[in-house]
DNA sequence: TAGTTTAACGCAACATGGTTGCATTTACGC
DNA sequence: GCGTAAATGCAACCATGTTGCGTTAAACTA
């Protein structure tokens, strides 16, 4: 059956919910990130991706603009990895509040779990005092970032290039 | 009176100590980074901040390769900051292995300390676990990255633009 | 100290990632 | 359906950084 409401759909919903409007490459570019939530991506990597599967081949800078607007509105995160390029990621619930390891080849992240869980909660617990006392110092706008970086078991064995 | 050796000038030691020729631009730059040791520094304010007192002007390419040559003998610490652009620093001894705060607007970072001094140790503590933890699953090249970003209470003040 | 070697320099041209201006199309509210 | 503002697509532009190559000058050797 038809749904009553275009909003049916996940995606949309969050669009609207933002006030961007519906278009076939929001549609596209928000789905796919939010089908990889655990990557951020190149805006080349967004492009070869998304026009691979797709017939319009969505243009250079309507996609520029596009991940703009997705992270103005916080659906994105926009990162700046080590060689000066952007990637973007499915605005995560968590993972970059907390202790997380990034994978420097294949740009996943993830929070560090398991044997790793009680030294995460320390860390997680001194940051937010750490930060607190900042705030009250005068300090503004401020972020934390606590992240291990390095290449993940699967990179660095090949299982996963 | 006249030095013995020219190695007196502790500059020109840490150049040779590296295998880098004495050149007037190596002098001037890691001087100049050296004598700035908590904030970092784009090539473009390198540039202008070392033409300004200087008759030679300083090529933009030579400058880029001197500080690559710099950066790749563990002289200078390379950063990337939010606007995509290479920030060099002078090697600190330690500030980038612990917990520090970064400011967005001036660039100066600087340790936990004071009050904070308690967390950072905390933090430092369970960071190195985990990095451990990590390694002994796999993972390898790994860095630590603990740091409070913002603006510091100078500049949000107006007192340092 | 002169001669030799090679790192470092300086210029021009190029590459990449991202931005701006503007005319056209299209989603959305009525 | 209709008007309007948002989104698109194209061309030109910009900033940061890189490459190639001939020239200069540190640093080593005799």
């Amino acid at each position: 059956m038809a749904p009553l409401t275009p909003l049916a759909d996940p995606i949309d919903a969050l669009l609207s919910a933002h006030s961007l409007r519906r278009t076939a490459a929001a549609r596209l570019v928000l789905g796919w990130l939010l089908a990889h939530p655990d990557t951020s991506y190149t805006h080349a990597q967004l492009q070869s991706a998304l026009t691979g599967d797709s017939a319009a081949p969505l243009d250079r800078v309507t996609l520029y603009r596009l991940i703009d607007r997705l992270t103005q509105v916080g659906l994105l995160l926009c990162r700046v990895d080590a060689q000066r390029v952007r990637r973007y990621q499915a605005m995560p619930a968590s993972v970059h509040a907390i202790p997380h390891f990034e994978c420097q080849s294949c740009h996943r992240d993830s929070p560090l779990a398991g044997a790793l869980k009680a030294s995460a909660q320390d860390l997680e617990r001194a940051g937010h005092t750490a930060l607190e006392a900042l705030k009250a110092l005068g300090y503004q706008g401020m972020s934390l970032d606590f992240a291990v970086r390095g290449v993940c078991a699967d990179c660095a064995t090949g299982s996963a290039p």
